[in-house]
DNA sequence: CTGAAAGCGCTTACAG
DNA sequence: CTGAAAGCGCTTACAG
């Protein structure tokens, strides 16, 4: 980094143009209204390539209006490392980040608590932030701190699965009532006994699990299906170890589940996993119990990741649309960027996608 | 953006201090031996707070010498896409980001052919680059020439899975042979009668399936194990369909080998794979065909993803530590940055990690 | 299109 | 520590 670079004077000098017209053609979408022909254009641009010339980022962003950069941040809780991404958030990322590409942004990871002044220092545009809530998250007051002032600012950011109640931010949230309704759907069709349901088996769970099994039994409510909550292990289980969180990932809360609820002689007809995780693990641990999927457990998911449908057997589950979801997160933004104004908080429908654990 | 934000000439006025003495509150580690007192110290991050002032990114980078971000490239073929972050990818960046985030640098997630030019425009300090090596890229003539350009400028960057032969890079590699001899440690102790590999069925397939496939051979040379080629499937297959490639994901063809070699009677009694991925496939087709593993057919995967101890039965595979590739590679380019003559090819070694396929 | 200049918001060297 | 200033490498407004 010590070799002195050739700067923009450089390029004009040997193309024999002004430093406007240097400038011009590296910013064709600049405030200037040059017009040259494409003759002199080649000509900068023969120049630039002798001198191996590239425009310096931190003077172009110190002048310019825009780092062409979008922030992705996982505000996970401390308990989990500020970094750690699994397999959910890469299927976001993967849809973010091609709708950037193509847009001509760069995605910026953002880690911890960072996030908080990306956009005030100017080194980002705009924030997508994926939200984790769980029941206690000691960021809890800082975020909604955090929030206000970036409602405050009209700043472009959107969070997916909103996680803060108390204030209405902008936000992309999954409709897990819809996905809970098509699973119960589901379960009065095939018509099972039973049904329990397996989240984390921690006492700080994340809240979906939590809104799922309530909406769950919600909507079995009224059909011939036992929902006892004996063939259900989710949040603070006693008698079971307070699974140590590893990373993002919860398999091992299935099995320790499948194996709890069968040593206890609760295990019911049907299994319904709080994501895609402790499915793969519930059939990990039935399969060691010599237990036949679906004619003795039936399995349901929750996500539908990408290797779900190769699942031995393949996984049952409800469908969450992720690279949609990064897709969508990236139009919310750039549509902020564009009017101040602009809130939304959009909701995305889930779809059930049968297979052969049911 | 409009808004007009405080400067350091702002906060040195409401401090009652000069701006050498502000510039060095938000930077203590330049070079400036501005010394002060803590008092001093405290009324500036006071006045700071107060008008919400943070230091422009723009103007930093322009002055400093450090972006304090790392790039990170997924160098994918273009009919992949060019952002696509599969398990492996996603695990590496893990480890990167892990032990960037402890030494304060941030990720910059670089698509496509970006990633040629981003140390020259001094967005980044350093660079990542994740291989990708097929029989045939397009791009290797432009790598070749990008690598030898890095090298001539000295730049601190680090090629994981090195994927140009032509020219030595600094780069991270597995050693894919000590792996396939670990395999074929297992095969002779188990004594299985015949073997075969199955890698992606595509007539343009990553190298590092065709190489594992020849080292197995290697390794099992002399034993009483049969390694006829018609137990394998790997690249060109006659009369298997050219499998589309999905993002980076190759279960399916994994699936697909199993039911050609079936219906082919060439079923060996171990099918080694080229990826856990595709060893999914392979146990999810074998168990649909009736095939009771591992005391019919034998499974040995490659990878060790994350969840390959949940598959059922759980995976039996080779381990990259894919994580700590991640963290070496931070180190290797940070180190670079200080030393700038430094030049390594690292050799990581992988392990066998024996479950209930085998 | 040119050419000379202001200024973005910092860091740093300098004289005190 | 202060205070005034140069300068990083650009973009842009201005007069021609």
């Amino acid at each position: 980094m010590a070799v002195s670079r050739p700067g923009i004077r450089d390029v004009a000098r040997l193309a024999g143009v002004s430093v406007g017209t240097v400038s011009k053609v590296f910013n064709p979408s600049g405030a200037v209204t040059i017009r040259m022909t494409e003759a002199t254009r080649q000509r900068v641009l023969d120049a630039a390539e002798q001198l191996h010339y590239t425009p310096n980022y931190g003077a172009t962003l110190l002048r310019g209006q825009s780092s062409r950069t979008i922030g992705f941040s996982l505000s996970l809780p401390a308990e989990v490392g500020a970094m750690y991404m699994s397999d959910y958030p890469r299927e976001i990322l993967n849809g973010l980040g091609r709708a950037a590409e193509a847009g001509n942004y760069q995605v910026l990871l953002i880690h911890g608590g960072d996030y908080r002044n990306y956009m005030d220092i100017e080194r980002i545009d705009a924030l997508v932030i994926l939200g984790f809530r769980v029941i206690n998250n000691a960021r809890q007051a800082d975020m909604l701190e955090t929030f206000q002032r970036f409602n405050r600012r009209q700043y472009p950011y959107v969070v997916i699965n909103n996680a803060c109640d108390a204030l209405p931010i902008p936000s992309i949230n999954l409709d897990n009532r819809h996905g809970m309704e098509l699973v119960a759907g589901l379960i009065r069709r095939k018509g099972y006994a039973s049904v329990g349901f397996v989240g984390e088996l921690t006492a700080n769970p994340q809240r979906h699990h939590l809104d799922r099994e309530n909406m769950l039994r919600e909507a079995l409510r009224g059909s011939s299906t036992d929902c006892d909550p004996k063939y259900s292990l989710n949040g603070t289980v006693h008698g079971a170890p307070d699974l140590p969180r590893v990373g993002l990932y919860s398999h091992a809360d299935g099995m320790e589940a499948v194996r709890l609820l069968h040593s206890r002689g609760t295990l019911p007809r049907c299994l319904v996993c709080g994501n895609d995780h402790i499915a793969q693990g519930v059939i990990c641990a039935a399969a060691q119990l010599g237990l036949r999927i679906p004619e003795e457990l039936a399995v349901i998911g929750f996500d539908d990741l990408a290797y779900s449908r190769f699942f031995n057997p393949p996984l049952t589950t409800v469908c969450q649309p992720f690279e949609e979801i990064g897709r969508l997160a990236y139009e919310f933004v750039i549509r902020k960027l564009a009017e101040p104004e602009y809130f939304a908080q959009v909701e995305i429908k889930p779809t059930l996608i049968e297979r052969s654990t049911t």
